[in-house]
DNA sequence: GTTATTGCAAAGGCTTTGCATTACG
DNA sequence: CGTAATGCAAAGCCTTTGCAATAAC
């Protein structure tokens, strides 16, 4: 809607080879204007206030292409189906079991000691940490504990 | 197959309350004789060895109960299929990105400092870590780190 | 005009459910 | 008998794919 944050967000998939489409766009504003946790289909819903019409086929697609391009990550959470991430930077997550509820947990909140250990020579791609709780909810909604 | 072992394992069923059919023990003996991780398919087809036959709706039945009662646990780790971890004592995980195994990490190996601050109040209902890596199977399959 | 993107509908995996049959106390 | 467990087939999610129509250079 911003055009100024219309501008921002065209120039990130443009950055790393997206062409900007107006579908790309709307998932986009829904994505990556906030850092956030939704389903494809809460994706799907939100952005159809941009794009109405936008098609389910075409959102996956996005999904998968930004996911590609490290604009978003796919949480290792749930099961049922996939909570995509925004926000870029390393952080790991606590996860309300009763309502599927995300929040972000910086880095330095959180530290993992005896990774070097563990791996023993292994090649390390990532580490995700989910800490299962009850009452997220009612916290902030969707924020950053910190 | 050896009889004492299926004493134990019925035993164990039968303290958390649940009976003991063949159909079950069948499951048992695939996961609850010793710590693997196994999907759904592979547990039915392991199962069959013990009760051929064996219906895929009971495979399911019977892994829900178990996890129900706390026999298994399953894993947040990724992908389309379930992962069942048959170590009932609480404990990290390696995870091939390449070919979907699993590896233990005991706890002593792994620790997650910061907890409390991180949680500021809510309920703790557990911490999972996983430490995606290449090359796990280039290492004992399935075997636990250490 | 060629290549990329979209959208619909259909298909695909994984899991659950409905319901009749069978086993069990 | 009445309750529980099984098994088949069908249905249910979530996601991907096939393919024709459309848009972009």
């Amino acid at each position: 809607m911003n055009s100024v944050r219309a501008q921002a967000l065209q120039q990130r998939l443009s950055d790393v080879g997206i062409v900007p489409t107006l579908q790309r766009m709307a998932v986009a504003h829904v994505l990556l204007a906030a850092p956030v946790h939704m389903t494809a289909e809460q994706v799907l819903d939100a952005a159809r206030d941009y794009q109405p019409g936008l098609s389910r086929a075409t959102v996956y697609a996005a999904l998968r292409l930004f996911v590609h391009h490290g604009l978003l990550r796919e949480l290792p959470i749930d099961g049922a189906a996939a909570v995509y991430d925004s926000n870029p930077s390393p952080h790991h997550h606590l996860y309300d079991v009763d309502t599927g509820e995300v929040a972000d947990v910086p880095l330095e909140r959180l530290q993992v000691r005896g990774l070097d250990s563990a791996l023993q020579g292994l090649e390390l791609v990532g580490v995700d940490v989910v800490v299962r709780v009850h009452g997220l909810s009612r916290r902030t909604a969707d924020a950053t504990v910190g």
